[in-house]
DNA sequence: CACCTGATGACGATGATTGTCAAAACGAAT
DNA sequence: ATTCGTTTTGACAATCATCGTCATCAGGTG
């Protein structure tokens, strides 16, 4: 019997991914998975929790999505520029500044090296409180 | 009627925290709260989780421990010097060396500071594969 | 259009962390 | 050493984010 070739899918178009990627695109700051679940809810685009974590997940695998802890454990997801970066989070709103810092990846990685690791990463968040969230605290 | 003045007790000295606090003395790298508790339950010194987790909670507070979170949002802890430093942490068997960066600290209050932040904090630690792990890995 | 296979989502399972609260332990003062 | 108000403990239940299952659905290709 003779099967028909068949060329392999990788990654599959629906109308749920899309929903995230193009909330995420009109979101400016860091975002759960559940208030992403509760913002397309909201605007009809109803997509299943699961496949918000999944989608967010592989996202986040291709680069297409950055993603930092909160500090109480909680994931949460944000849309950035491809380039290597960190964030400037403000603890209140969640109002959020790419930052980019040449010299200290530089450092990260020499005094890794100088340690005798190798497959080296780093992870680099600055938390304080945004101009406008201090006026609001007078 | 006169009521008898107490002084009232801030902190107590229980056996408990004696026993979380002397495990983590000896320890050098990352634990999370379940690894004490299993520690001290092998080494005779049960300790309920609770509490476990109660006293870490409360030595982080108290700068006592330092606490990060794994990537898979596990808190650990670990009794470090007291003076602000970061991480150098391998992925594979948690072992940890303190790095110092005068020059990251400055950059990092700079950049929060040029971007109208306050309270300034963050969050830095560098990961990889130390020696003794890629060796095993051969 | 038909088929193959990746994707979805309702729902259950996990697992770390926290809350509850009666019982036990501290320690200051007698 | 005993008393007594307060703090701490710990067994157990409750949370809660996140993951696993799997029957069903729907891209995409020919
Ligand atoms: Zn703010
Ligand atoms: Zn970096
Ligand atoms: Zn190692
Ligand atoms: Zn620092």
């Amino acid at each position: 019997m003779i099967r028909r070739m068949v060329t392999p899918v990788r990654v599959r178009a629906t109308r749920q991914r899309a929903a995230v990627s193009d909330l995420l695109a009109e979101l400016s700051d860091f975002r759960s998975a559940q208030d992403i679940h509760h913002l397309l809810r909201g605007q009809g685009d109803g997509v299943g929790l699961s496949t918000v974590y999944r989608t967010l997940q592989t996202l986040a695998e291709a680069g297409e999505v950055d993603t930092i802890q909160t500090a109480e454990g909680e994931s949460v997801y944000r849309k950035c520029s491809g380039l290597h970066h960190h964030h400037l989070v403000c603890r209140e709103c969640g109002h959020t500044v790419e930052v980019a810092g040449p010299a200290v990846e530089r450092w990260a990685d020499r005094t890794a090296v100088e340690n005798g690791f190798t497959d080296v990463s780093h992870t680099l968040e600055i938390f304080g409180l945004c101009a406008e969230c201090r006026g609001n605290k007078r």
